[in-house]
DNA sequence: AGTAAATGCTTTAACCTTAAACTTTTCAAC
DNA sequence: GTTGAAAAGTTTAAGGTTAAAGCATTTACT
């Protein structure tokens, strides 16, 4: 090898390094991540805190209850537990909780005595419905500050940011429904 | 008012309503806050994991050790819970249980009793760095499937949506130094 | 039938989190 | 100087969260 060999190859592996490290060495993704967790976090604080202000409730039973309403004949813990994406353990408790409160109600499956299934009281029917009208007032009301057209661009462009984090994480879609 | 007024009158409030409740109520902005949340969810899931995994550790402790990271002098209890956003108490024991590992150190400030400063030890020091690295590599991993002009653009639009969250929260910007 | 694996759920231990009550120290105003 | 309010942290009670271990019950295989 030459010298002019060996430059160009010096050339090559500081390119490479460059281009892995420098021209965003991570930081355009870094300060992506940052803000959208900012984002996520402050609007989930408000939500939070309104829930507890104004219903006395939780978010995690705000989201339990979402899943159940929609169903008339329930839904068995294991499958809520998939859908919330909270483990098992976690379920048990929070369906406690409800229970207590009267707003849902579970019973053991026939079939299968292993299995429960849960679903909602009347009451927890009508106070739900009552926490989702006020919900989604509040979601509206905190992102109505984005126009239109940018919401939908934003809905779009983090299909492809949940897409990107599917893959890296190597993770197969895992059959889902929806979302 | 004849009419013809009051008709116009009922457009009017026909119009507003509309605007207000109908071409997308707030049906489009729940989906944004829907995908947005699990974005977030999904990215902060692996990262924790990973802390897990890799280096034994969690995320509220290594968001603590990053407010650590810049200073050398150390930075009051107080101060650490505003720019983490958690309250007192929170940081109260993650303190406890970072100094417990030997990562940070804390001294009592010699003009007020009352106050508290932290800061890191060398091996703090040495164990964050390479933590950092890789959450940085584990983060442009998970982004880096979406183009860097669109990385770019979500970055902004995530920009109006933090402005138009804190907006209506009613909340003063709350004179903070970053983000 | 009889046994082993799989399945559905609960329990446990540990941690994170908060609001509210509390302790100690400092500061301000007489 | 006293006294009272404000400020910095800690404690407490309640809840959310998980991974791992454990308990039944069901399923599969022979």
């Amino acid at each position: 090898m030459n010298d002019k060999e060996i430059a160009d190859v010096r050339d090559h592996i500081d390119a490479e390094y460059a281009l892995r490290e420098n021209p965003h060495d991570h930081r355009s993704e870094l300060r992506l991540w940052l803000r959208l967790l900012t984002c996520a976090n402050l609007i989930e604080a408000e939500i939070r805190k309104r829930l507890r202000e104004q219903f006395d409730t939780t978010l995690p039973r705000f989201d339990l209850m979402a899943q159940l309403y929609r169903t008339e004949e329930g839904i068995l813990l294991g499958e809520l537990s998939q859908r919330m994406m909270v483990s098992n353990g976690n379920v048990t408790g929070l369906v406690e909780r409800l229970v207590q409160e009267g707003l849902i109600e579970r019973q053991v499956t026939e079939n299968d005595r292993r299995a429960a299934r849960v679903r909602m009281t009347h009451r927890g029917r009508a106070v739900f419905s009552k926490m989702a009208e006020a919900h989604g007032e509040w979601i509206a009301e905190l992102l109505g500050g984005v126009g239109e057209s940018e919401q939908e661009q934003l809905w779009e462009q983090l299909g492809h940011l949940k897409l990107s984090v599917r893959n890296a994480k190597g993770t197969v879609p895992e059959r889902r429904k929806k979302q």
